[in-house]
DNA sequence: CGCGCGTTTGAACGGGCTCAAACCTTGTGG
DNA sequence: CCACAAGGTTTGAGCCCGTTCAAACGCGCG
């Protein structure tokens, strides 16, 4: 499988390396099917990252290529060489790092406009790993545009440098999330936090299915499978969510709210 | 105290605003007597951050206001508007965020050529709180310097880009090491990293002082401050350093690494 | 079907927290 | 200069929570 990913990657680059600064006749490419376009716009970027600037001139009809994941597939790949960040447009995926002794840690659950491969830019080196959870479809901004500097695109630049800091904002956030007194609290905070993100997508916040597993829970959270499992089942027993496997409906956020302590 | 720390903020907002980009005849001003000097070249920066970038023309005469700090004072409050980058040239300093209930999380103990207010870019407010623990020295890099495009200093923010990417970096293998299984691991494991960016920055990685309190320490790793007590004295006991309240003397430091298990 | 993996629950151990007290350092004011 | 206060550090005792080990069940997949 690491075999295929690196293929594909590589073949991303090359066809990417070329065709970053062809510009289709403005903005009219992006709005053919979306679902079967394999480009997108710097419009749909702003979009997406949340972005409140404006754009200069010549850079409306920039497009960058897309990227496919199944589930299952990795990302990014702790080591491998930096070439470029990704935004995601569709799909969870997990960020995780292995230090010396196998032991992993999970960093944080990308989805709908985060962005990924930050840390890549210190050395050339992607410095965690990156897989998909769900089918992914991310947006690539190559390395070329990023660092081309003296034209126009310092805007570029500048949007990364923009999205970076919200990303280590909700990072630091979200450790603060896993010092919380109780596992129990824990649990029902990363509940929340998940809920949160899921309303902000235009899902649920109420009913959700899991993306991820009771282990990646644990290893976000620093806890134990078996205890992530206990805390699912002392918030069913006391009525504050039903859980079906990857299922859980939140019958009272407020409850949910104030176990966090 | 807050007060003056507000007035001596805007104090330095108020006379670099105007006198960032004032060029003192190339690097003439720099090489003046280093401990008097109110000002560092981009030269110094560069080292300072070991950056291995070359310079732009007309950018060598480039200079930054410094901003000192007596020990306790305030460098960046939680959500004070962002007024720019600072970067480390003297001293030890520690940063933290505190969440709605009043706990507090240590996220870094910043020193010379580490990077401080990247958080603060997204939304133009700081993300967490950072005091100094001995007297510091600090470089100012301005918002305005940052973010002025068209011009040449496109540099300025790609220097600040890359060194974000470090910082989360290494703030993420930090993190790992909140997660080591047994608390003395963790302590073991923090000492060693103090030690080694000691050695880095010239000092004895053997005998030194620490800036920060147990309790810093305790909030950092996530324990309490007992347990750090405890676990200082647990590799007393074992012959493998010895404690004399903030100084300490390592012993063996492959024991230390074999600790962190 | 059988295998692997994710999930759930139980029982027992032990490490870290809590509470408490004593000692030492540092800074302040008389 | 000393006395005192405030806060940092160390150590002890008891308890609770999360880990560890173990077993059972369900699901998806070759």
């Amino acid at each position: 499988m690491m075999h295929a990913q690196t293929l594909s990657t590589t073949a991303t680059t090359a066809t990417t390396a070329t065709t970053a600064l062809w510009k289709p006749s403005g903005r009219h490419a992006a709005l053919k099917h979306e679902s079967d376009e394999r480009w997108s716009s710097l419009q749909e970027l702003h979009s997406l990252l949340q972005y409140e600037g404006h754009l200069q001139d010549g850079q409306e009809g920039e497009v960058f290529r897309r990227r496919r994941l199944k589930a299952g597939q990795s990302a990014l790949m702790m080591g491998q060489p930096f070439d470029g960040l990704y935004v995601v447009r569709l799909g969870t995926l997990r960020s995780s790092i292995t230090n010396a002794d196998g032991g992993m840690h999970v960093l944080s659950f990308p989805m709908k406009g985060n962005l990924l491969g930050f840390d890549g830019i210190y050395k050339y080196i992607y410095m965690s790993d990156v897989v998909a959870l769900t089918d992914c479809d991310l947006i690539r901004i190559p390395a070329a545009d990023l660092f081309a500097s003296g034209r126009g695109n310092n805007h570029l630049e500048h949007l990364a440098y923009w999205a970076s800091s919200r990303e280590i904002t909700q990072e630091q956030l979200a450790y603060s999330l896993t010092r919380s007194v109780k596992s129990e609290g824990r649990v029902a905070r990363f509940l929340q936090t998940i809920s949160q993100r899921f309303a902000d997508l235009g899902y649920s916040p109420n009913r959700f299915i899991l993306p991820m597993t009771r282990r990646d829970i644990g290893h976000h959270l620093s806890v134990t499978v078996e205890t992530v499992s206990r805390a699912f089942s002392a918030l069913v027993q006391q009525g504050i969510i039903t859980v079906d496997f990857r299922e859980i409906n939140i019958l009272s956020h407020e409850a949910l709210c104030n176990f966090e302590r």
